[in-house]
Parts: C-alpha cells; structure tokens; sequence
RNA sequence: CGCGGGGUGGAGCAGUCCGGUAGCUCGUUGGGCUCAUAACCCAAAGGUCGCAGGUUCAAAUCCUGCCCCCGCAA
C-alpha cells in the first residue's frame, strides 16, 4: 500500500475501522449535484458549508445566474460559498475552521489541490456519473451514449490527485434504453448518485466498505463538449450518428448544414432496411425524400438516418414534414 | 444595455430592401379516378399579415413604442 503524497489519504480511509462523520462539507454547482446535496440535507447530514463556484453571466441577456445548488443551499439556511477558486485563501481558512470529517464533491467543476483533498479528516468523496474506470473526465454521461454503451452508472470513489482515478468505493449499474438523451439521462444518473453517496456515507461510517483501486489500464476519458462535437459528418453510420445525437442533446445538439445555413436534427431515428432505400450509391448527405414522417438522408456504409424534428437558427424546431414543406426541398438536395 | 433571427388562413414558409389585386407547399371539406393507397385529378372553405400609435391618396411592406418565440453565447 501507498505511505505518502496523494495516497495519504485513501490509506486513512481504508481500515474498517468506524469513522465519525458528523462533520461534512459539499461541492457541487450544477442540477446534477442537487440531488446529492437533497439527499444528504433529507438523511439528517446537512453540510456545514456548501461550496459552488461563482455566479457568473449566462444565457440570453447574459444576466447573472447563480449556480441551482447554491440557489436551493441559501434558500435552505444553508451556508453558502462561491469563491472564485478552491485555491482561495479565504476559503482554505473557513473550512480549516470547520475541521470537516470528510468532504462529499459531486460536478463541482474545478480541480481539486493536494492541501485541500488533505483538510477534510477523512478526505474527499466524489459521485462521478460513469462506471469508473470507463469515462473519467467532464463528461461521463454523453460519452456514455456517444460510445453507444448498453449500461452506464455511476460510482463513488475517493479522491485523489489524477482526474477521476481515486481508489472507488461503490458503485451503482443502469441499463440504457436506447432511446434516452444526455438530458434525460442526467438526472436519472444524479439520483442515482445521490443513493450511492448517502450508502456510502454510512458504510464508510460503519466501517463497512473499504476503496479499491481501479484498474487504469481499463480507462477511458471523457473531455468536456465543445460545439463542434456536435457537428454531424455523414460518412459515419446512422447507428453512430444515433448515438451521437443522444449524447450532444440537448447540448450543443447535433448540427449539420443545408444550403451553406445551419440546421439543427432534435431528433432522428435509424431507418432500417436503409441500404435498399437508399438505392445503393447515394452519397453520404443526399436526401432521400420523405417517407413515414421522416426525411431520410443517406448515410456512411448505405446506412439511412431518417430526420424526425429539425430546427433552422432563429426558428422553432419543426416536424419533418413541415420542415419538407417550407423550405422547398429540391431532388438531389445534399446536406453537408 | 453581450450579438443576432423571427411572429403572414389549421401547419411550415415566400412576399417586407424598391408601399398599391394575399402567394407557395401541405392540411381540411366536397367531388372524381383507381384493385388499392399517406398516390393522382377537379373544386371550395379558411387570413384582425403579433399588439398599439404615426406617416401616406394608399401600409404585411416605411417610422415609434410594446408583447411573445428562437439561435449564438454560457
């Protein structure tokens, strides 16, 4: 076993030995990390201090917004902090002053330093959204979906120094419908999430679980969305550009272009049979007409998407047909 | 004051720059054709052109204010 650095702190955490955790703190920011927060506030181990990053401009108008679980913290008496870094010096001191028993970080979005996974007596608890060591990184549940997974999860592991690579404690497994998007993937994820903390919380409590490092060979990662991950290119199949449209919806959404304009899919299905609608050498792009609602568009290996709602930049999302209708789709139209 | 697009019969759009008869593709209704059909043919109904004010002989179109929707950006 591990004597210093970064291992210091799962080898306190690794004998049964019970452990007095009265004493918590929670980071979080987004939606996903409510449910964690909730739980812990429900199950009598409200945190002495809740942690998010800062407001900061968002969305039309780019008005301030504030993080929901630093909304949903102050509307419960909660304390509060948001400081611009975890690094701060004022906050170092504050939780200092709090001599926390464990910390519980759940998509706080910002690396943790050494002194600071060191304050909490029995070190950091993170709920990360995939079946560690599948998808460390940012964006678990969309890389998910996007490698087309049949069952994801979500596991809790105690933290450490590498991204996502902490010793795991728990975990818990979810089948995938299929059909299901980031969107609503998340916060099935989030509340599973939120059980597996609380199971941990009191295991670690009990002395009934004990970290178990994972197997890195076996990592994969999965970096934060940019826009241009969901840009569509037509030479991939239409199983795989399925599945990217369930990862990037609804953010950043899948885009292709039409006519040198932007156009956005908010919903396609693979079109079975494709080869022989596509009449064998349609290139990757090529619109295919309107069959059963959707237009169906041909794709790499004489694979056929079949586009269900589409929206045109300053437009609402529209139906198939109606998008058909309006823009007076002409024969051999291709997208790009 | 972050940038930008849009509100036109039931749906999706064109027309707005260069004011002057309300258009297109669908849908709906009636009729026809067909073995049959979400196919085809003929006909009809259906619109305060987001709201309010202004300019004008005349406003969907120009000017002012307001309401609503959406994209970028996060």
């Amino acid at each position: 076993m591990a004597t210093r650095g970064s291992h210091l702190v799962s080898r306190r955490m690794l004998y049964h030995a019970s452990m007095r955790l009265s004493r918590l703190v929670f980071f979080g920011t987004p939606e996903f990390a409510l449910p964690t927060l909730q739980a812990l506030c429900a199950a009598g181990r409200a945190p002495l201090l809740v942690v998010a990053r800062p407001d900061r401009p968002a969305g039309r108008g780019q008005r301030q917004r504030t993080p929901p679980v630093a909304a949903w913290a102050r509307q419960q008496g909660l304390e509060v902090a948001q400081p611009a870094s975890v690094r701060d010096a004022e906050l170092q001191q504050r939780l200092g002053a709090l001599a926390p028993d464990l910390a519980v970080v759940v998509a706080f979005g910002q690396i943790f330093p050494r002194e600071l996974l060191a304050l909490p007596r029995h070190g950091c608890v993170n709920v990360h959204a995939s079946l560690l060591p599948r998808h460390r990184g940012a964006a678990p549940v969309q890389a998910a979906l996007r490698a087309g997974d049949e069952r994801t999860g979500v596991t809790t592991m105690v933290m450490e120094e590498g991204l996502d690579s902490g010793p795991i404690l728990l975990a818990a497994e979810t089948e995938l419908s299929g059909r299901e998007t980031a969107g609503e993937l998340a916060p099935r994820l989030a509340h599973l999430g939120a059980a597996a903390l609380l199971e941990t919380v009191d295991r670690l409590q009990a002395g009934t679980v004990a970290p178990r490092p994972q197997e890195d060979a076996e990592a994969t990662y999965a970096p934060r969305l940019r826009k241009e991950d969901g840009r569509v290119d037509w030479a991939r199949t239409a199983r795989q550009l399925f599945d990217q449209l369930r990862a990037v919806t609804p953010w950043p959404g899948l885009h292709a272009e039409l006519r040198g304009e932007p156009l956005r899919i908010h919903w396609a299905e693979v079109v079975e049979g494709g080869e022989g609608v596509a009449g064998g050498e349609s290139p990757p792009g090529a619109l295919l007409g309107l069959a059963d609602g959707r237009l169906r568009v041909a794709c790499g290996d004489g694979t056929v998407l079949g586009l269900e709602r589409l929206q045109r930049p300053g437009r609402r999302p529209v139906d198939a047909p109606d998008f058909a209708n309006g823009e007076r789709l002409a024969a051999g139209e291709r997208l790009a």
